[in-house]
DNA sequence: CATTATGATAATTTAATATTATGATAAATC
DNA sequence: GATTTATCATAATATTAAATTATCATAATG
């Protein structure tokens, strides 16, 4: 590690080009700069001066070493600012939630960064379980989950309701010996929510996913209804997923018995402050469910 | 300044997570972590880690420090390899000289760029002082004069010589009524390359260029004929110039009867020791005079 | 040739940093 | 819920690094 002391020296001595004046702008004496110099080129291993009566000139050392110095000088000045300045409009803020959400939220993301152009959103899609990890990794800072966790190292905090949609072609009637036959397209989040809509609506029938045959399976929600438009098989997605769907009248959303809704949440770290700007992410995320 | 052995502890402690083994992963005692810790926060004038309990969590500004240790690993890292290596096939050249050189030159620096590609060469284009001091600057490591300089700074190393020519319009005799009436045409070192030939030459009338009117002056050689190739004027280039003009059937290159050989040298900075790479240079522009 | 300016070196003082020992508090175990 | 263990914080001491003072050597200057 280069001794930062060391290289303020050296950069003085650069600017200067004489011993003395530096050590008198750095209030330092003279011979303290020939250290400095002399123990800098001991670590690095080379001359960094070309010494000829009492001149000198950068060797090829040195000059790559006052490049590093202004290199460093600069992210320095950075990092101070960066920590000084807590600012609502500016910085990096990462979300993480599932496809469909993601397809729901982006737009009215994107429109929050054109108002304030300081401020960057990334939006990462993933199932969540994977969503809870990255949390947990500080890789993402907001998580948006359906499934209550039960976890002491994260906030969970309420922010509406998502009905299940039972999803199928659009000229299929929603009969259990239907959906046996059509067989259910899977992602990510799939047995966990057809599970909760089926039990309740077909609970003499149903016993478990593994009834049911698996007819395709996609991790992208947004194209998850294309094969259900096909006729290939029906799925369970929430509502939000359904209605950004381009084709509605492909598909059908069957009206069941009983409804099941799946509490949305917005999940954090425990312990870990967030920056201020991630207040007006929150509002937004509350006025969407509001 | 930041001290890099905190910033070090720092980072493992990011890491690891956990105080006593960044401890023994350092070799140093728990306390002192925690005292390095502790120094950078009162430095910084921020908490760097939100602790609860015997576990915390990065703060935001402990976030920014960590950015920032990451960029500082991977700077001093390149540091270390570019002083390690003294590739005669990576780095960058400098190069002065006048814009006509450039020209001539320019093709031939890039076929060495084509050929080892670790290489970059940049040429500026500038009239013999300004090259003087871009090199007693150091803003170019190599330079091209035509003019003898005496300066004890500097190293001068004879390439080869070029000759002066007078460039008339197609149909122009080179008289000096001819010479008077049609004017100069002035470039940046038109002066000095004018007066040693007409010195020669036209010894008899030529007292100084005072007496010759100027119609024109342009400050890149590349354009140079082109008034003259209008009838605007005359001029006076090295042959090198008149060389690289496309339509050479519109200009005359007057016979004169002496001959005037501009002298070209290499110059650098004395006490200076150049990267190796500079060698390949050298041969290139040696080779071009042979 | 003498003088002044400048950088290098050696010995000493001063300041910063590390360690040891100890204390306090949370998590784990019974 | 009391006891043990693990972990971080603090205070006092020891160690190491860096700055200064004094001195020397050599180059630039007149």
């Amino acid at each position: 590690m280069i001794n930062p002391v060391f290289l303020r020296t050296f950069m003085n001595l650069v600017k200067t080009n004489h011993f003395t004046h530096t050590a008198e702008e750095l209030s330092m004496t003279q011979p303290g700069v020939s250290q400095h110099i002399k123990k800098l080129e001991i670590q690095l291993g080379t001359t960094l001066l070309n010494r000829y009566g009492k001149k000198f000139e950068l060797t090829t050392a040195g000059e790559s070493l006052f490049q590093y110095g202004l290199k460093q000088f600069k992210a320095e000045s950075d990092l101070l600012n960066t920590i000084a300045s807590d600012d609502v409009n500016i910085g990096h803020c990462t979300l993480a939630c599932s496809g469909s959400m993601a397809m729901q939220l982006y737009p009215k993301l994107l429109n929050l960064q054109k108002e304030r152009s300081g401020l960057t959103v990334s939006v990462e899609a993933a199932p969540n379980t994977t969503i809870i990890e990255l949390i947990k990794k500080n890789q993402s800072d907001f998580g948006i989950v359906t499934q209550q966790v039960n976890d002491p190292s994260l906030i969970q905090e309420p922010l509406g309701e998502d009905a299940l949609c039972l999803v199928m072609p659009a000229q299929s009637e929603p009969t259990w010996e239907v959906l046996l036959e059509l067989g259910f397209i899977n992602h990510p989040d799939g047995h966990h929510y057809a599970t909760q809509l089926l039990e309740k609506n077909f609970s003499g029938e149903f016993k478990g996913m593994d009834q049911l045959p698996q007819t395709g399976y996609i991790n992208q929600l947004s194209q998850i209804l294309l094969p259900v438009s096909m006729g290939l098989g029906f799925t369970v997605i929430p509502k939000s997923s359904l209605d950004v769907f381009p084709y509605p009248d492909r598909i059908r959303n069957a009206v069941l018995a009983s409804l099941v809704n799946e509490r949305v949440f917005l999940i954090t770290k425990k312990h870990r402050a967030l920056p201020s700007r991630y207040q007006l992410i929150r509002e937004l995320l509350r006025s969407e469910w509001h």
